[in-house]
RNA sequence: GGAGGGGUACCCAAGUGGCCAAAGGGAACAGACUGUAAAUCUGUCGGCGUAGCCUUCGGAGGUUCAAAUCCUCCCCCCUCCA
């Protein structure tokens, strides 16, 4: 085992706060002293079911205290994923069913040990402890926090301000939350900066069910590829760890310029000097920030892939959108209709490629359209049924139509 | 229980009888440009073989030549008082 003076170097890398930090020294001592692990814990709500990049911002962070012999807990939330996080919300979040939540809760425990050693883990869901607990047991729990203290929160303060209703259920996500790490016996906890206020109820949570309170350790939020709103499936900008190289390549792609430098902080293991270097080129502007962008992808694409997979990703991207060549595989559509011809606004809403007519004649006249390398400029186009052909919609969107 | 304010497209939001398939912004999509699925600029953004029609402003009825807009009932949300 590393010394305190190590262990706290790789701690901190990256981290926001640690609260409070003295007391995280001590601990570390401790463990050292005693041989015993630190509990680290980090829950996750199964509210969707895949494991996006900014996930692994906290599971790469576990990872570290893996590394330096702690034991990692981890609470899949089939119980708060029927409540859903407050944390910086500014609506209350769609209920999920136990049944849904359970499926969700599957697919992440295989998505969580690719960045994370399953052989180290402990995995508990809170429904172990919640589906037992009495109303009794909840009135007990609800008495622990006042209803001042929970409107000190601004999502809440601000959804109150902003007359947009607070269901009661949703008060009791942090002291869930909080109750967790009682039956745990959490030592430290890690989330993003925007749980810092569940992370610090469980701390006066745990102190009244009477088990020493834990470190609380923050972790910037990742911005998605919008770039502006946290990562999140919700809002469709986040990068799933277990997409296809060729999507999760040309993902990274398509991420502003801003984020290359944050997405190598947070999600790669660049050294700090790389680090450094990266900053410098990217502040001078004489490089070309696709190169990064390139070589970001390749980082991310071998970690949960292959790096053969991601040179190929990388290849094929160029292949498609540098070079505006056909992609290495095209998806085939057979086309089954009864006449020799066929209207090209029927042909692509048949084949799904758009959603209805008019949005087809809008592409065409767009000039977003092209059969077989041409583009297509007529709306009224009468095209063979038999003949093979190649469809392509916009920047992205393939489709070889073979006569079935 | 009483009084008041609200519900408009994917999201925010304007619209209080016809000029409303509905302003504006965001998202999304297309094109141009390039350094890329970045940035910027331009355009599109309910549906229908494009031609005028059809469907849409919380829900159901009604008034009117004409309703997002007026009336009735209902549902939902918020605020204040109790």
């Amino acid at each position: 085992m590393l010394g305190v003076k190590e262990q706290m170097e790789v701690i901190k890398r990256g981290a926001v706060e640690i609260i409070p930090e003295e007391e995280l020294l001590r601990k570390i001592k401790n463990s050292i002293k005693s041989g015993k692990p630190l509990r680290v814990k980090q829950g996750f709500d199964p509210t969707a079911p895949d494991i996006h990049l900014g996930h692994t911002v906290g599971l790469r962070k576990l990872r570290q205290f893996q590394e330096l012999g702690h034991k990692i807990i981890l609470i899949i939330g089939d119980y708060t994923g029927m409540v859903g996080d407050p944390s910086g919300r500014s609506i209350t979040r769609p209920q999920l069913s136990y049944k849904e939540v359970r499926e969700n809760a599957e697919t992440y425990q295989k998505q969580f040990f690719k960045v994370i050693d399953k052989s180290k883990t402990e995995v508990h869901f809170n429904g172990e402890w919640f589906s037992k607990m009495s109303f009794q047991g909840i009135i007990q729990l609800a008495s622990k926090f006042t209803l001042a203290r929970m409107l000190e929160r601004d999502d809440f303060s601000n959804r109150y301000s902003k007359q947009v209703p607070i269901s009661l259920h949703e008060l009791f996500y942090p002291l869930m939350q909080g109750y967790d790490s009682v039956a745990i016996k959490a030592d430290v906890e890690i989330g993003a900066t925007e749980q810092k206020f569940n992370l610090l109820t469980a701390r006066q949570i745990q102190q009244e069910y009477g088990v020493k309170p834990q470190v609380i350790l923050t972790l910037p939020v990742l911005p998605g590829t919008d770039g502006v709103q946290r990562m999140s499936k919700s809002t469709g900008n986040y990068i799933g760890i277990d997409e296809s190289p060729k999507q999760i390549f040309g993902k990274i792609m398509s991420v502003p310029d801003d984020l290359i430098y944050p997405y190598f902080e947070l999600l790669t293991d660049v050294s700090s000097e790389e680090l450094k270097e990266i900053k410098n080129d990217l502040e001078k502007k004489e490089k070309n920030p696709m190169d990064f962008k390139k070589r970001l992808g390749i980082k991310i694409v071998s970690m949960y892939h292959s790096e053969k997979e991601a040179l190929e990703a990388k290849k094929e991207f160029e292949k498609v959108f540098s070079k505006k060549e056909l992609p290495e595989e095209i998806p085939i559509y057979e086309l089954r209709y009864e006449k020799p011809k066929i209207w090209i606004v029927k042909l692509l809403t048949m084949t799904g490629l758009v959603s209805s007519s008019s949005e087809a004649r809008r592409l065409i006249r767009q000039g977003g359209v092209y059969l077989n390398g041409k583009r297509v400029d007529d709306e009224n186009l009468e095209i063979s049924v038999e003949e093979e052909k190649v469809l392509k919609v916009g920047k992205r969107k393939f489709l070889k139509v073979i006569s079935a």
